[in-house]
DNA sequence: CTGAATATTTCAGCTTGTCAAGCAATTGGG
DNA sequence: CCCAATTGCTTGACAAGCTGAAATATTCAG
């Protein structure tokens, strides 16, 4: 049980912590060129595609409401974010991106050549074939077919979540 | 400029950005369960492999030396770590795993299947591929593993094919 | 209306992380 | 040999992320 499944699994394990340590890297560097951190550039990016209430804020980025009151604290005092009412429901605040917000993340989307750049190494073929593979690998059937659907864990948040 | 490189590189960036966020969940919840924290975690896995000063663990977990000097403060008063004197140069402390730290590393890699169990879905001839891709995407020439490449060896040349 | 539930904030406390300053030991040039 | 620069590590101050508990406001069920 100790032992190691097998050189070969535990070999891709590695790579994959490779690939993860240089996304992390390259995610974090490409915040701070736009002086965010990445918690922030996490949230402003969620709020560039959807407007959301603090709750699903922090539903989204799997932390304590708390927290997230603080970042968008930190963003709202730069101008970035703001804060509006629920006419719905006295009680929430919507969290909504102001227009320079929406600029910011827009750029900061841009920057992140990140994956573009090494993921320019695969010819169009092998960028199809990763993407099976990584779909198979996380149990997101590529086939809308759920005669085998896994349901390991939840596949949860599509590609909502792209933070590290 | 402003435009997206193309929806299939757009949706392979957003399968390794939740393969990423997958990793550092299961990461993080592994190492709670020792009643670690990441970082703890990361600074005693490579210590299980090799021990090492203050100043290399910086560079392993790039950060600076003196944060290193709190995490494995917090580890050495946990006695999961011992610091102890290069004779060959006074000024650098070894850190180095206790019988109790080495135990809690060797568990804590065991409980790491998060990465077995997703692989596990993947035949061994798909995780060579796998393994593959992800080299030629992060750069890496060659493995010095020598394994021989059962097929797609070769930089699959021929983009004809594969959508867009 | 009353009480439970919900959304958010505040606060205390911890860990991570940076930077600047300081101390100890090593090293190299004179 | 001796001094100065360098190197390795720690300390202190500080910002940010994160959690958990308590406080506040609002909604909702009975």
């Amino acid at each position: 049980m100790t032992a190691r499944p097998d050189p070969l699994t535990v070999e891709v394990v590695d790579l994959i912590g490779t690939v993860v340590a240089r996304f992390h890297e390259e995610y974090e560097r490409a915040a701070a060129e736009h002086s965010l951190t990445g918690a922030q550039a996490r949230l402003l990016r969620l709020l560039a595609m959807e407007s959301m209430p603090m709750r699903k804020l922090a539903q989204c980025l799997k932390c304590e409401p708390s927290n997230v009151t603080g970042i968008v604290d930190r963003l709202e005092s730069r101008g970035l974010v703001e804060r509006r009412p629920d006419p719905a429901d006295r009680r929430v605040k919507l969290a909504v991106p102001t227009t320079e917000g929406q600029a910011t993340a827009e750029h900061l989307r841009t920057s992140l050549d990140f994956a573009r750049e090494p993921l320019g190494r695969l010819t169009a073929a092998e960028r199809t074939l990763l993407k099976q593979l990584l779909q198979r690998m996380l149990g997101l059937g590529d086939a809308p077919d759920a005669s085998d659907s896994p349901e390991a864990g939840g596949p949860a948040e599509g590609p909502g979540r792209g933070g590290a």
